[in-house]
DNA sequence: CAGTCATATAACCAACAGGGCATACTGAGT
DNA sequence: ACTCAGTATGCCCTGTTGGTTATATGACTG
């Protein structure tokens, strides 16, 4: 499934969720509330997250809790390296440019 | 608008054209040939990219040269920057975890 | 200015995505 | 077994997206 991380990211209530998760393992429940959305929306992001690998579940009772899985984000993390100098190089120039005025 | 990069790199066609032009400035007929895309389709991307600031037009008599414009991916580099970490310490600790086995 | 090349736009369409509500499932506690 | 908490799924509806064909625009050419 190349490419599949690029969708995924294009959502931005699945970007919070992420992001999140970043900071700790989390239930369903805690998602909802934190993004204040409804509970049947959250676990059509998280099905779409799982299917992606983006991220695992962890059942604890009657709750499921949501982990992290960074790795399929590599893709994204690789395709764009090659712009990075691009824009880092823009800013180069500007910070040159900014130089040359004071002078 | 933001967000808008993520939207516009969802679709894989876009992700191409952006990797065309990031070797050089084209135009669209060439784009259009390259891609094996129709001329509408492509003119319709470009035009996706256009408004997220992704690319810049130059006209050349008849013929719009395009060129990439890289600093909106700036964005979607930075939300990444701290997952980056996360997909390296993984493979980190995988080579640690191959490295118990022969021992 | 008639013709033509290069590109953009319009109109239309099929597919899909994301939200809402209602409902089904699952595990715990009683 | 009944019930409740927590979560997943099904179904419907609506907006958006990407593609197609046909047509408009704009610039050069004879």
């Amino acid at each position: 499934m190349p490419g599949l991380p690029f969708d995924v990211l294009a959502e931005p209530q699945r970007r919070r969720i992420l992001d999140l998760l970043r900071e700790e393992e989390r239930p369903v429940g805690e998602l909802v509330a934190l993004l204040a959305a409804s509970q049947p929306a959250v676990s059509k992001h998280l099905r779409v997250l799982r299917e992606a690998g983006l991220v695992e579940v962890r059942t604890d009772a009657q709750r499921r809790l949501y982990r992290l899985r960074a790795e399929p984000l590599r893709e994204v993390g690789e395709w764009l390296e090659p712009y990075r100098r691009l824009w880092e190089r823009r800013l180069d120039d500007l910070e040159r440019h900014l130089g040359t005025i004071p002078g």
